[in-house]
DNA sequence: CCATTAATTGTGTATATACACGATAAAACT
DNA sequence: AGTTTTATCGTGTATATACACAATTAATGG
């Protein structure tokens, strides 16, 4: 009366397709490439023009604070900045707590960013219309506060 | 009269947080590390979970089928599943087609997806609980739908 | 003032992701 | 049959991501 049930197709369609997981990670591969697509001109990838605002936003600051801003693990965020130091868009320089190094952008990170937001704002506006407005400004907004409640997280 | 406007921080703000990018790739990272914590136990990780599934649901099936049914691009998948198939889990033989290479589960890798299976729906749960069930049943639907309309760009 | 603790960072390692390119095999077209 | 086109695949290269670990500096507590 134990034996395995050997045909379980249908519930393993459910599990690929209903998974939580699957789905946010193929809705990220998706968005990235659309915006990348649209933002290549630019020459600036969408997740660096992310980090660039970031940087231009809240002025030289230490990789800690990006990091917790961006919602990205920390390590994640120094290889990431190290791309874009690379390309000459962002220098890191040492703070005034003697652990801290802090970034901000070049003169030609801010020529990119500008140049890449004109684009940002194309694709934005071309998901925007696809999907609906409406529709499209509640999943944003889902997809905020789904995240802001992971990361909330005790973990205790 | 056309003196560039220094400070935009407002402007940078609403562009950090109402990007689709960045919040579905946000919503990706967290989800993602939300289901490996409590998948941990089974010694199977989030993504991969998803392609032992594939893998099981699909049979053998070729590498290109499989990326298909994933929406992932085919050489991402190549790689992916060599971990799989470092870890015993997956074999890779020739097809009949001897251009194809076509995957399947060892009996390694139906273990693995058979301890997995019971924490991946705690995750599942855990995430449909903490959202509401209704608001999370929604989301996933946008989130199919949005990666969906977008990997069907005709791209002309 | 010294010792311990806490904060800040980078590196090693590993997975996930995609694009450009080239190799091989099947199919289609003279 | 021979040539061309199409399909299937892997590899080189590069970015994005996170965890475990170690180094350095600041803060805290006797």
């Amino acid at each position: 009366m134990d034996k395995l049930i050997q045909k379980q197709p249908p519930t393993q369609v459910r599990v690929a397709w209903h998974c939580t997981c699957f789905n946010a990670r193929r809705a990220s591969r998706a968005v990235t490439q659309f915006y990348d697509d649209i933002m290549e001109p630019s020459d600036v990838k969408a997740p660096q023009f992310t980090m660039l605002g970031a940087v231009n936003l809240m002025g030289p600051a230490s990789v800690t604070r990006l990091a917790e801003h961006l919602a990205l693990d920390r390590t994640t965020l120094t290889r990431n900045l190290k791309v874009l130091v690379d390309q000459g868009l962002v220098e890191i320089g040492p703070g005034d707590d003697r652990r801290e190094r802090v970034a901000s952008l070049t003169e030609a990170g801010r020529d990119a960013l500008r140049r890449a937001t004109p684009l940002w704002h194309q694709a934005q506006d071309a998901i925007a219309e696809k999907f609906g407005v409406d529709r499209w400004r509640r999943m944003l907004e889902d997809m905020t506060e789904l995240a802001a409640l992971i990361e909330a997280e005790p973990d205790s």
